[in-house]
DNA sequence: TTGAAAGCGCTAACAT
DNA sequence: ATGTTAGCGCTTTCAA
């Protein structure tokens, strides 16, 4: 594991001067194809590789783009996958930092600030605003799968409500009437949903019935939320995916069938949603969609391009798998 | 958005030369208790943030340790989680790599390898021993929760046939004999664990008994394995907890009791069995003394400390929870 | 305890 | 088409 080999290595065995090294190295034109050639081959001789850090400190530019994501969240595994897709041909690469259980939001960030990372990507921060805005004086920000209303930092979200909307619709039409919404608590884009549930069944004349059970984020928060759930119930709306799947796991426990006793609409479209034996009816959140536009954005704020509207709203989809059906007659 | 402040700037702001800032920054001794509070003062009001490729530019080193894992798995969260605390006090940072369904190790390995990491560590790597003996070759690596044979690469791991041992002889004490496995395939440590359960049931003398079932590390593949297992079986020990999960599910909808029909033993400990409602009966890895090891054989290696043994292996504990129990008279 | 000066490996101006 | 000269922001001598 000796040193190793630098630009100006390669320049004095191809003999000739750093700069044509350089040139020929990022693949700019200004070199004759002799001179090009002798660089290649010194270059592969001495096995050189450009030392990224370097270049980028010098040129003054990191083309880092810092995603902070919770390293326990199923979603967000989703979109980080698809976030490493849409970066792939932009010319700008991630720099990951997990908020884990004993790693806060703000150690992940300053993590990545000090990476110079000319933007930043957070996933369902918990910051507050006042916290963000003081990042997005420093760098672009941009926020998604979680509403800020700060002026400062750019969302792309999900329109929750809308979410609800459909899902309340879907199982309206079934006909089902006595539906509950197992909510998120606290967490980002709980509060919408809870609106989205109740304008719906307000607009499907079921008002009456509304009833929102208290739950949370896991699969045990929506156990312990699905033992609340009334024999008189037919069909529940749950948070996200994770918390319907503890939901789903108390209902077959308990001996409920599921369509049959008991519908369940889940939120995220999450790998667990798929699993056959699963099979959760549930709103998808399109995350390629999201994933692209939050990395355009990025690089739209790096570059000072104009942007119309700070906030982008995706609208998401039902998609219907075996969880729900029309209530027992 | 302006400039990022520069040591320099807050040099100036502060009074005294760079290289006070620099120790202070860095928490080195050598500056007067009034210089160290003048200089942290500026910094805090410039938002001074150092610049880790020109610190690290200059002192030739990245303090940086590559870290590959796979977003998708729930066990990699845990240890990934375990490694940063591990990582906090030793000044080396952590660089996450992920793998996703569009992003293969090599891919993921490159990027760290640019970013001029000091070593890689490697969780539960897909990559041939002689892949990875070659990127041995240009920097350390340690391989986590995988066995490799190659001598190039270190490796700290669990001792899994020992925890198959165990979780058969728990079930075999509590007077169990028809016992199934259900395997992880081709997974990293599935064949050491069938391994152990054949031995472990020759061992109780219920070797006549040894059945494996072909299942895998997902959900859906314990479910789908879950449909195989017969009405005389007592107990299933299974690959991972999160395929244990798709056999409890399959379990509850069909109807049997667990653990008064059928008990079962999953592996990992991983946030899935601890969750209330799932309350898994699990063989546990410990992730934390996994991970100090894998970051302490990284830095040994970087350091070319001597080190005594290659491959280190972990034993594994036994978790018990509500899913054994004896089994019906 | 403090400061001045010399680079780390590279790119960007400016020569030639 | 090629070479020379300055730095990027920091750490590291070395002197004071």
């Amino acid at each position: 594991m000796e040193n190793r080999p630098t630009l100006a290595d390669v320049a004095a065995h191809a003999g000739v001067s750093k700069s044509l090294v350089s040139l020929v190295m990022r693949g700019e034109p200004g070199a004759s194809a002799e001179t090009r050639r002798r660089v290649l081959d010194a270059a592969g001789a001495l096995g050189y590789h450009p030392d990224s850090r370097a270049r980028l400190l010098r040129s003054g530019r990191s083309r880092l783009l810092g995603v902070v994501f919770g390293i326990q969240h199923a979603f967000h595994a989703d979109l980080v996958t698809a976030l490493y897709s849409a970066a792939r041909e932009t010319g700008y690469e991630l720099a990951l930092s997990a908020v884990t259980p004993g790693r806060d939001e703000a150690e992940a960030t300053a993590g990545l600030l000090q990476d110079r990372c000319e933007a930043l990507i957070m996933l369902g921060p918990q910051t507050p605003a006042a916290g963000l805005a003081r990042l997005a004086a420093r760098l672009p920000v941009v926020v998604l799968a979680r509403g800020v209303r700060d002026e400062s930092v750019d969302v792309i979200r999900t329109a929750d409500a809308e979410g609800l909307h459909q899902a309340v619709d879907h199982l309206a039409v079934l006909g089902h009437r006595r539906i509950v919404h197992i909510d998120g608590g606290r967490a980002p884009g709980a509060a919408e949903r809870r609106r989205g549930y109740r304008a719906a069944m307000n607009a499907q004349g079921i008002g009456r019935h509304i009833r929102i059970i208290p739950g949370g984020l896991t699969e045990e928060d929506g156990a312990i939320a699905a033992r609340e759930i009334g024999g008189d119930t037919t069909a529940v709306t749950v948070f996200n995916d994770r918390c319907a799947t503890g939901v789903l796991d108390v209902l077959a426990r308990r001996g409920d069938k599921v369509p049959g006793d008991v519908s369940v609409v889940g939120y995220d479209d999450s790998h667990l949603a798929r699993l056959a034996h699963v099979d959760l009816t549930t709103i998808a959140q399109d995350t390629a969609v999201m994933s692209r536009l939050a990395v355009q954005r990025a690089i739209d704020r790096i570059d000072g391009a104009p942007v119309a509207q700070r906030a982008v709203v995706v609208p998401p989809h039902l998609v219907v798998r075996g969880t729900t059906g029309p209530p027992r007659a």
